[in-house]
DNA sequence: ATGTTTGCAAATCTTTTGCACACTT
DNA sequence: AAGTGTGCAAAAGATTTGCAAACAT
């Protein structure tokens, strides 16, 4: 459909892909940065936001746009849910199956035509939890 | 728990919460304040910010952090869902059942104490559609 | 009278973009 | 050689905050 041009593979590239897929936490555009920076000094935020951009178009990271805070990036990209902490942001993955079929009851009852779902929850984490529990 | 200041009802607030009140959309805090500046010609934006705020600590409003887009905010506060059309950004309730017991899963897999979850769907709205549909 | 709330402007924070130069193909 | 990609800095967009004056209680 649309006539890509063609993507060269630069090192920055290379490092910000390799970097996300080594962790498995979701970290920030600036997380990643400073990541990259241990192996590649000298590079931008502007770079790793560029790079993110084309990679997720690509299909070989995920953006998540994680309801009101900073966007964070997945290097896994099979359907799954996510999880934040409250208390330190962080995002996990969560263990359930993807619910397919509710797409189908939300577009027979608002006559939307449904691409796609998110869940998200929020919760505390245990380590903070456990924080938590040990300065009461 | 804690120790709330006492709350004034000023004219800006009481406006806000009625503008929002009045619409079934979910407004930016840009369109509300719009909305209220026809009634308060010389209310500021960070009026409209913190009241909202607020309010959404008073449980009087609902802040929709609606992922990757800006923040919309909702006079009905009972538990729903959303769909946001990928065209034209708008953003409307869906009848869904709430799904309580998705977060007692959750807590039992990833450990987490889960406060509450939130579904958002994408999709495109039937005007869209309609336009689309047009234009081809 | 007291202390919250307002309007204004400036500050923040995250993400995007213009530009000239560097590097991949 | 051609043109994509980079680093830098500035811009942009949304939301927050400091401050002195205004207002609700």
């Amino acid at each position: 459909m649309e006539p890509k041009t063609p993507r060269r593979m630069t090192r920055q590239r290379k490092v910000i892909l390799e970097e996300l897929k080594k962790v498995t936490s979701h970290p920030t555009a600036d997380q990643l940065h400073q990541m990259v920076r241990t192996r590649i000094p000298t590079v931008s935020i502007a770079t790793v936001y560029r790079n993110l951009e084309i990679l997720s178009e690509e299909g070989q990271v995920l953006k998540l746009d994680v309801a009101g805070t900073q966007r964070r990036f997945d290097g896994t990209t099979a359907n799954h849910y996510h999880i934040r902490c409250s208390l330190c942001g962080k995002v996990d993955d969560v263990e359930l199956e993807p619910m397919e079929s509710i797409e189908e009851t939300v577009r027979t009852s608002c006559g939307y035509k449904v691409i796609t779902h998110r869940i998200e929850f929020t919760g505390i984490c245990p380590e903070c939890a456990a924080n938590t529990e040990s300065t009461r």
